[in-house]
DNA sequence: ACGTTGATTTCGTAA
DNA sequence: TTACGAAGTCAACGT
């Protein structure tokens, strides 16, 4: 779908296009699907993409099509406005429409596009660097530590030298706990590394996972975030 | 948040608004994330949930709040317009609205939902109407059987009495053989069952998929869905 | 209410 | 380009 051209044949944004309208939609791709009569929020997109949602069921849309795909709006055999988005690889969405309840298009723009803080990878950098604030003469062995069932966050060394595995996460929850416990139990099999003592570290640690920990002889560290980012950036500290 | 009144007092259908707007978007929750200032589209639906749209990267939004949660409207601290979208569990979404473009409200209705066909449980069932489509002479002992690992789609005798393990997904891939795999080791080791082989059925096998199962022994299905409801249903075939 | 599993998953990253 | 894993996964189903 090429962008529309003005009458001056200058390219325009393709805008987004806003239809309120009774509607059915067929789906044929990977499944089959249909929705029967009813009045929905169209939503076409500048990528082409479409999307028909209802009221509610957020954030999926009931139907939708991704890009890169086609809309050619035309006739259907009752004589009512059908689209037809066709994707490259055959699957079709129809959309009849009975009745137009609205119909507007707004040039958005190019959007700058989301920017993620604080997930766990920027926290396991940050504690790579500083393993010493998780506790007392921490020192890093090595960051993804491989095991045979995924990578260990950080594994570590502390004052006497034994083996440290840190698991991390933004929000400390009992599957994070679990997690940890496979890897110790992996690692303290290994005769060069046993035995392997587990820190659970987190922004936030619920209570439950708190206890588990706990029971499991783990323990648990909280992260300062901003703190970790200030000693990471000294220029930060100034302020 | 409770449905608006009327002057009359009466309850009228929240309606779903839709607002193009300049906007910064902050959320914390599970992650910190930011959208800079760039004119997208709000949805505030009829259940409370929020979706910030940009005009592209379908379907998911840049940006959301599932219900149930509260939206507050107020003034930010440079006097701006902001939104504040609460859930429970204290996760916020913050929207800065610089300058609204558009702003409208519409009474969709309840909608009767999505019908899907095509999943594998309703390919599960065909298939257990007909295993016969699979290989010559099959029959079916048991639907769902059941193991210690979870229960195996299909367990059939050919027809020279031996039994057969089948896997059923809709797009077979490698997970799908080894989760086959598994069940077949496992029915191997009861003598009353021994020998078992596999049937890996599926719409559509993708070649790795196809080369993991022939070096573990098991034999491809691909199933033609259209012909198999064809056959689940006989008035069909009467056109 | 909670856990498990499938999904038209989508989305990122590393190989 | 493809494969693999995580996701603010979501959503349906069984216990």
């Amino acid at each position: 779908m090429a962008p529309p051209l003005e009458p001056d044949n200058s390219v325009r944004v393709w805008p987004v296009r806003l239809v309120i309208a009774r509607c059915q939609v067929d789906y044929a791709g990977r499944l089959t699907a249909h929705l029967p009569f009813a009045t929905r929020l169209l939503i076409v997109k500048a990528d082409g993409s479409v999307l028909v949602h209802s009221d509610d069921r957020s954030y999926k849309p009931l139907n939708w099509m991704s890009p890169p795909c086609t809309l050619v709006e035309g006739v259907d055999r009752h004589g009512e406005v059908e689209w037809v988005v066709e994707a490259r690889n055959g699957d079709t969405l129809r959309i009849s429409i009975q009745e137009i309840v609205s119909d507007s298009s707004y040039d958005l723009g190019i959007d700058p596009g989301l920017q993620k803080d604080g997930v766990e990878k920027h926290l396991q950098e940050l504690l790579a660097q500083h393993p010493g604030s998780l506790a007392e003469g921490l020192s890093l062995v090595r960051r993804e530590f491989p095991t045979a069932i995924g990578p260990v966050d950080l594994l570590c060394r502390d004052i006497e030298g034994a083996s440290v595995a840190v698991e991390i996460k933004r929000r400390g929850d009992i599957e994070g706990v679990e997690q940890l416990t496979r890897y110790l139990e992996l690692l303290n099999r290994d005769p060069l590394l046993s035995p392997v003592r587990g820190i659970f570290a987190a922004q936030e640690i619920r209570p439950q996972a708190r206890v588990l920990a706990g029971d499991r002889g783990i323990s648990c560290a909280t992260v300062d975030y901003d703190a970790l980012r200030g000693m990471d950036d000294p220029t930060v500290r100034l302020f």
